[in-house]
DNA sequence: GTCTATACTACGATAGAC
DNA sequence: GTCTATCGTAGTATAGAC
């Protein structure tokens, strides 16, 4: 951080705002310090100095993703205080559980969050120093407490461990009509996903989240 | 291709191996001619020989993969004459989806597939010219019969559009747990996914997979 | 604080020896 | 076919001017 906090775009901000773009559409190794610089109207020098270099600059472009998510995130995620506490039924559980899901699914399919998710998954397949930030203001934030309803909700059917496969199932059917947006493109014949398009994800994802939670297990294969 | 195909390793078949391996680790950008031509035991020079360059290399790798997968997706997925032909109903559909799942898992869950996987992520992400191949013998080849299934089990009441995004949602719990494997190692407190992560992670693909097959949508929200 | 100039390393491509 | 040698480019880092 520089020493001045300047609410108008200071060359630290800049930096950090062409680093997420860069790094986001190429990669750590793929990004170049001097294509990031540029874009941020300075030179390659002065990553040295606000971030000591390109690895310090990609770990500040994480931790800002992490924070700016998790800020997002949290008005809609139930507080830890109520998930001990208070001991609602299995129906008020499953509400909020799709109220988290939908909420994570406005958020994954913004066009904005398209820089962002390349670096999210790429610390996922190869984590870094960055990852704890990732998985302590993103992944974690949404999974704990998701499982902490699940577990609500299954009412002694699932333990702790099923619980947490459960909720990152259920992530996994948003995550990934933005993770495989290029094979979502190419199945469903668009060019790209509009107002109609978000519509329709977010009806199958509640949906199916919805037949999951309601589910009795009866129809289990063998 | 060589023009001499010998069973035992020829110095392509090298380069591909550990083209897989470093391009899966590394990405396009980051991984090095020089390194993958070493780890192949030669030199970066027969890379141009070989494939004309690091570009082709790398379609190369990304092509072997797609066949790869596709020769152990191929003999579960079921044939296109029996899908349009035969009309058996919704209840052998469903039992037809589930193993499709299953064996997807199957393929996604063991560790050889960490190598490719990456690969097939970051072409999702920022789609190259090996895209095609990849959709076109992997993630399509899964989603078209799945989708004609899909529209099958739900008797009209999911259009063809629909039917591809709950395939795509399906698919979604399952790669998950192969895409997000650092947050899932995290999550379940795991060092590795052993027999035992398997088989748990399986039994809860499967069962919400079966949830959403049998599902009515009298649960949907709003 | 920010930029210019420069040092050094590693990359991919290619030409030519064997 | 495979390797060595070399070229041009682009990467990060750093010292020093302003």
């Amino acid at each position: 951080m520089t020493t001045q906090l300047g609410v108008d775009q200071s060359i630290g901000q800049r930096l950090l705002d062409a680093a997420i773009d860069h790094f986001g559409q190429k990669g750590l190794e793929g990004a170049s310090t001097r294509a990031i610089a540029a874009a941020a109207g300075t030179t390659m020098s002065s990553i040295t100095y606000h971030y000591g270099g390109k690895e310090g600059l990609y770990l500040a472009a994480v931790r800002h993703i992490a924070s700016r998510i998790g800020e997002r995130l949290d008005p809609v995620l139930p507080a830890s205080r109520d998930l001990t506490a208070q001991d609602s039924g299995p129906e008020a559980a499953s509400r909020e559980v799709l109220s988290i899901v939908d909420h994570f699914l406005e958020i994954i399919l913004r066009p904005e969050s398209e820089a962002w998710a390349r670096l999210i998954v790429r610390e996922q397949m190869g984590p870094t120093v960055a990852f704890d930030a990732l998985y302590g203001g993103v992944m974690g934030r949404a999974i704990e407490p998701l499982s902490a309803l699940l577990v609500r909700i299954g009412e002694g059917r699932w333990d702790d461990t099923e619980a947490r496969l459960k909720a990152l199932a259920i992530m996994g059917q948003a995550l990934v009509f933005r993770v495989g947006r290029a094979t979502l493109l190419r199945a469903a014949g668009w060019t790209d996903v509009d107002a109609e398009g978000s519509a329709a994800i977010r009806r199958v994802v509640l949906t199916q989240t919805s037949a999951v939670l309601t589910d009795r297990g009866e129809g289990v294969p063998r």
